[in-house]
DNA sequence: CCGTATAGTGTAAGCGCTTACACCAACGAG
DNA sequence: CTCGTTGGTGTAAGCGCTTACACTATACGG
C-alpha cells in the first residue's frame, strides 16, 4: 500500500493524497473525503521512513538513558513519552547500561533515524560525542552532562544540597558512622556523586567517620554493597545510597540478617521512586521531580512549547523526603527514644 | 554528510561505499581502506531512513507491551534487546497503556517505520489487528492472544495451571477466605486471569469463599485493591494478586494498616518479578520464565536463529515460588505453627 | 468582457541509499 | 592470440514520500 495506490483509488495525484494526510495546502473538501475513504479501504498506513527521507514533518524525538530499569529513568521517559505523543510525537528509547561506547553507538542510531530531538539522560560522559551533538544543530537536552549552547538544554540536578541534607539530617540524628553506596564510579558524573558524599561528610570531621563501597546499580548491587560494608568491620549506624533503587537491595540484606531498619541502622535512598513508599520500611530519600524533568525536556525538544526556550540551563533542587527507614543512631541510651520516635511519626501521617 | 560526501573523499563511487559499510560484493583490500577512513574523517553515519527506504539491510524489531513500568514487560523487552544487539539488531519499543486504540496506532507505526519483526506482548486484544498482522508476512510473535500461522508465533503462559498451583497451595494452608485483586478486568486476557481465579475456586467451593476486585495496574493499584477489600466486611486470610508488580501495592496497605503478613494475611502474586524477593516480606509468586520468553522472540524474529522457527505455538509453564508473605491460615490454633513453619522455612534457606 | 487573484490540483525533482546491470582489466585455458 | 571468467568498480534506476512550481478553472472588480 503506496501513496500512489491511495492516490489512483482517490482518482487524485499523490501530492494531493499527501497533502490531505499532512493537513496542509488547500484541498477541496469533496476531495479530502474521498482521499480518506481511499485510505480506510485501503488500509494505508504511511512508510515513515520515506516520509522522513522526504523531509516530511519530522514527529519523533529520541531519548538516550542508562538504565530503563531503574525507575528513575523509566519516570521521564513516561512523562516525556506522554507529553510526545499529545502533541503527535513519538519517543525512541535505548539504553547504554552505562556504557559510553554504547552511548556513542545510540547516538549515531537516534541521528542516522533523524530525530527531531535528543534527550540524552546518561551518567556517563563522552566529550567528543557532547562536543559533536553541539555543534550540530539539532535540539538537545542533557541531562547532568555537558554545557548549554545555543541548540543544547542543560538540565542539572543539585545533587550536592540533596546530599548535604541527608548527611546534615542523619548527623542530626546522632549518626556517626555511615556507609556510602553507589555504582560505578568509574564514570564522571557518578563518582562526582561519591565525591560529593565525601565532601559533606568531611564537613563534620573527624567526629564522622564514613566508609564507601561500590557495586551495581539496582537492588542486588545494592545487596551486594551492603554485604560488603557488613562483613568490612566498619559498623555503619547509617547507610547512604547514591539512589532508591539500590537502596532497596541493602533494606533487602538488612532484613535478612535481622538487622532492624531503622532501629539499629538507618537507610537513606536518592531519587524517591515510586517504590520508595512501597517498600518496608519506606524509604527517607530526596525528591528529583522526574515529571518536571520529563516535562522540560519535552518542552525544550517540542517546537511550539512555550517552554524554556533552547539554549538554557536548568538547575533542579532536590527535597529531603523522611519516611520509615531512619532514625535516631542506635546507641544504648537512644533505642527507645528510637522506637517511640517512629511510633510518633506514623501516628501523623 | 553523506554517501556521495564519502565516495568523493575516498575517489570512488556510492555503490562502492555502500559495498564496503554492508560488506557485501567484492572491494579490493586498499580500497576498503580507504573508504573506512573517509568515514572516519568525516564521521559519517548512515542515514537509516534511506537505508530502509532502499531496501538495504533491514535490522530492527518492534516490541509493543502494555505497561513498561511493569518490569515483567520490561525484563522480556531487555532480554529482547540484549539478544538483538548481540545480533547487529535494535528493538524500537511502545507502550499501549492497555489501550486497544493504542495498540492500532503503535502497531501502524511499527509497520510505517518498517520493523522487520515485530513482537506484541500485551494483555488487550483487538480481533482485527491481529487478523491483519497474520495476512502480513511480517514475522509477529504474539504473547498471551493471536494463534500461529506460517509468520506468527505464538507464546502463551499456562496461567491456569499456575493460579491452580497457588489456590490449592493456599488451600492447603488453611485459607478458607481469598480475595483477588485484577486490573483491567476488561480486557479479555486480564478477565481470563479473573475467571481462572473463581473457576479454580470453585472446585473448593463451598468451602473456600471468595472475593474479587479490580484496580489499576501497579502498586497503587494494588493498595486501592487492599482497601477496597478491607473496607468491605470481607476479611481475607489470603490475597492473591494477578501480578507481584500490584501485590507491592496490597503488601504496603496491609504493612500500614498493622496487618502481618504473612502471620494474619498472606498474599501472592503472579510473575516472580526481580523485585519481588527484595521486598519484606519477600513474595510468594508463581514465576513466569520472562528471559525465556524474551530469547523466543528473538530467535522467532531475528532470521538465522536456529530457534523454534515460525508458527509455532509454544506454550510457557510456571513453577510456584514459596517465600515470606504466605503462611498457615490465621486461626488462633494455627497463629503458633505459622510462625514456628516459616522460622524453619527461613532456617532451610 | 478582460485581467488578475485565488482555490484546487497535477507534474516532477529530489531526499540518501541499495543494487541490478554494465563495464573494464587481468588472467588462464585453449 | 583469442575467448571466457572473474575481480573490482561505476552508472543509474528506483524505494515512497514531500513540495516547489506549473497549471487550470472559477470568481470578481473594473
Amino acid at each position: 500500500m503506496t501513496l500512489e495506490d491511495v492516490a489512483r483509488r482517490a482518482k487524485v495525484s499523490t501530492a494531493t493524497v499527501s497533502r490531505v494526510l499532512n493537513n496542509v495546502g488547500q484541498v477541496k473538501h469533496s476531495t479530502v473525503e474521498r482521499v480518506m475513504q481511499a485510505v480506510e479501504e485501503l488500509k494505508y498506513y504511511p512508510n515513515l521512513n520515506a516520509r522522513m527521507l522526504a523531509g516530511g514533518p519530522n514527529r519523533t524525538l529520541g531519548m538516550i538513558v542508562s538504565n530503563l530499569e531503574n525507575p528513575f529513568f523509566l519516570d521521564i521517559f513516561r512523562t516525556l513519552e506522554a507529553d510526545a505523543h499529545r502533541r503527535g510525537y513519538d519517543v525512541l528509547v535505548a539504553n547504554t547500561d552505562y556504557r559510553p561506547q554504547q552511548l556513542v553507538s545510540t547516538v549515531k542510531m537516534m541521528l542516522g533515524r533523524g530525530v527531531s530531538g535528543l534527550a540524552v539522560v546518561v551518567s556517563e560522559k563522552k566529550p567528543s560525542l557532547i562536543r559533536e551533538l553541539s555543534e550540530s544543530n539539532l535540539p538537545v537536552v542533557f541531562y547532568d552532562v555537558g554545557a548549554a549552547k545555543a541548540n543544547i538544554t542543560n538540565i542539572k540536578v543539585d545533587y550536592r544540597m540533596g546530599m548535604q541534607r541527608i548527611v546534615e539530617y542523619l548527623y542530626g540524628l546522632g549518626h556517626r558512622r555511615m556507609a556510602f553506596i553507589g555504582h560505578h564510579t568509574t564514570l564522571e558524573p557518578l563518582s562526582d556523586r561519591k565525591a560529593t558524599f565525601l565532601e559533606v561528610a568531611a564537613e563534620y570531621a573527624p567526629r564522622l567517620k564514613v566508609m564507601t563501597v561500590a557495586s551495581a546499580d539496582g537492588p542486588i548491587g545494592g545487596q551486594n554493597g551492603a554485604r560488603e560494608i557488613l562483613t568490612s568491620g566498619f559498623r555503619p549506624t547509617a547507610v547512604v545510597c547514591v539512589n532508591d533503587f539500590m537502596a532497596l537491595g541493602v533494606l533487602r540484606e538488612l532484613h535478612e540478617r535481622r538487622i532492624r531498619v531503622p532501629e539499629e541502622v538507618s537507610v537513606t535512598g536518592f531519587d524517591n521512586i515510586g517504590l520508595a513508599e512501597f517498600v518496608s520500611p519506606a524509604l527517607t530519600t530526596a525528591h528529583i521531580p522526574r515529571e518536571e524533568i520529563g516535562h522540560l525536556i519535552g518542552e525544550a525538544l517540542i517546537p511550539g512549547s512555550r517552554g524554556p526556550v533552547e539554549g538554557k540551563e536548568i538547575r533542579i533542587e532536590t527535597t529531603l523526603v523522611v519516611r520509615e527507614s531512619t532514625a535516631p543512631a542506635s546507641t544504648r541510651a537512644s533505642r527507645k527514644r528510637a522506637a517511640s520516635t517512629r511510633q510518633r511519626a506514623k501516628r501523623a501521617s
